[in-house]
DNA sequence: TATAAAATTGTAATAATTACAATTATGGGA
DNA sequence: TCCCATAATTGTAATTATTACAATTTTATA
């Protein structure tokens, strides 16, 4: 079975000087299409079926290369795997200690965007905010 | 004033209800004196010598329940190892992409301590700002 | 088409972390 | 004090995520 391929996932490759193999394209229209930070199995996984020979180091490979390039966020809110977000764009993430799962919340209205700036003589190329506590599902259940 | 460290370490569990065993003064003690933001294996092997029974089971398990029970920080920085912080006081953290250092940083100004407080119906118990980009010694250097 | 470079694959190795059963320490009655 | 229950610690083995790397396949190009 043929894999369609997402003109927005080769569209994002190509304006981050990534050239868009198969796999490449595969994985980041599985970012485009699955916003809920998808670990590198999650990725691998997802996209077995439809790519049989998809190798789990071309997961690690891409999903790396991606986050190098600033064409995915790698997120190390969760302390025993790392997950991916398709959106780069300027938000904040809440895990569940409960569930697991990770939200996406806005930025507080204050904080700006300082990539490229410096702080204390550093020089900043990503910003991670993170909160941890329990989700509202949880909350109710 | 006036605290011993290891004084200061058995207050600070003591104030959390954590039973001061040697072990657990040992490692919070670690951690007060090192504000390096030191790994499970630093606090291992960095007591190893004054306690030669200590097993790292022990450190995991211990920083654990430092971390749930709010005595330090667990920080996710490090995509592959976690860190922990002695210092519960608001501030955030930086990672050197280079070098691999973490460095405290201060929170920004209008940032304000949401902790108990809820963002979007999420009950809030943590708050981890982290930048990652490249330290000034490593720009320096 | 021939060739070099780049990308992908599969397997094996590494490192961090967890599971767990056995052992040791601790504190509270009798 | 001794006994007992409980908690803490230990050591080993297992698990899991990630990386290393050599072989193979694909792609681009001359």
């Amino acid at each position: 079975m043929g894999f369609k391929h997402s003109d927005e996932a080769v569209e994002r490759l190509k304006s981050k000087s990534i050239k868009p193999s198969m796999q490449r394209v595969a994985i980041m229209d599985y970012l485009i299409l699955n916003r809920t930070h998808p670990s590198v199995d999650d990725v691998y996984k997802g996209l077995s079926a439809s790519i049989p020979t998809l190798s789990r180091t071309t997961v690690y490979n891409t999903l790396k290369l991606f986050s190098d390039k600033g064409a995915a966020l790698m997120l190390t809110i969760d302390e025993s795997r790392v997950n991916f977000d398709g959106d780069t764009s300027p938000h904040t993430h809440f895990l569940c200690k409960n569930c697991g799962k990770i939200y996406d919340l806005q930025v507080p209205s204050p904080v700006k965007e300082v990539i490229g700036m410096s702080l204390a003589g550093h020089q900043i190329s990503e910003i991670h905010y993170y909160y941890k506590g329990v989700c509202k599902a949880c909350l109710e259940g």
